[in-house]
DNA sequence: CCCTATAATAGGAATAATTCTTAATACGAA
DNA sequence: TTCGTATTAAGAATTATTCCTATTATAGGG
């Protein structure tokens, strides 16, 4: 008997997923999607941002925001932080101590209840620097 | 004698700069749009997004990016971070220590440079929380 | 104060990322 | 294997933002 949402196994969501984990380096949708057409080549982009958000609903993955526009997905889901490269837009892991939430201040959050403090840091990735530092040579 | 990028004090710019210091905030350029038409009832949307970008670049004024797709906009260019409310979207300042970028070990940053650090805070806020209990009561 | 060059504007089209719609497909319980 | 329905493919729709172009209006010089 089925009942309520019935979550079936398909190959589509098994072959995001595991894009999401070999790709490694927070792909964004449209990394995910061409990774994926190598294995599926008629799965569409719909698709892939809707098993997206099912794996994150899931917890099976995270969803991670930059200073772009696209959406990059996480296949590690402890608690860490992310670095971006202004230049290329790569967005790197950070393990930094978590700040402590419970001794926030509440004046200090302007009386928010404090859910989630998500540090993002923006850099220079060391491929672009050493880009960047033969340019100025030249 | 007019030599390179002239920049001219128009109406609708300091009428777009006035209204993200009233609105304080954190609005949204079409939140800023709406205010800029009651006094300005002719400017287009583009008008303001614009001169957001020139004041950002002038760094009269801050962009902010949250949780949602849209950019809000900040008059307080001063070191802070942001709070925002994941029922309302409504984005709000923080007041913390900054995190010290000169004390941060390279391996923990992935060999990065690091630029800046950004710290955004996902929350509730006291309105939406007031709410949720009433509700909770009924 | 008026002229004039040109920066800035209004209005709408274009773009980019994501979400929605619908008929067709295929998973998996029996 | 069969069948009900969750999921898919394909493309339209949506949302936020940027671009395009003819028109307007600011500001330096006369």
């Amino acid at each position: 008997m089925l009942e309520g949402q019935l979550r079936r196994n398909t190959r589509q969501k098994r072959v995001i997923l595991r894009s999401v984990e070999q790709l490694g380096c927070h792909p964004t949708a449209v990394q995910i999607y061409n990774t994926v057409r190598k294995v599926l080549p008629r799965t569409s982009l719909s698709t892939v941002y809707r098993n997206l958000g099912i794996l994150v609903d899931q917890g099976k993955i995270r969803a991670v925001k930059g200073a772009g526009s696209e959406i990059h997905y996480d296949h590690n889901t402890g608690a860490h932080n992310h670095i971006e490269c202004t230049v290329c837009g790569r967005v790197c892991d950070v393990h930094m101590d978590p700040v402590d939430i419970d001794t926030m201040n509440p004046e200090t959050v302007s009386n928010f209840i404090v859910m989630e403090v998500r540090m993002n840091i923006l850099g220079i990735c060391p491929e672009c620097a050493e880009q960047l530092e033969k340019e100025k040579l030249q």
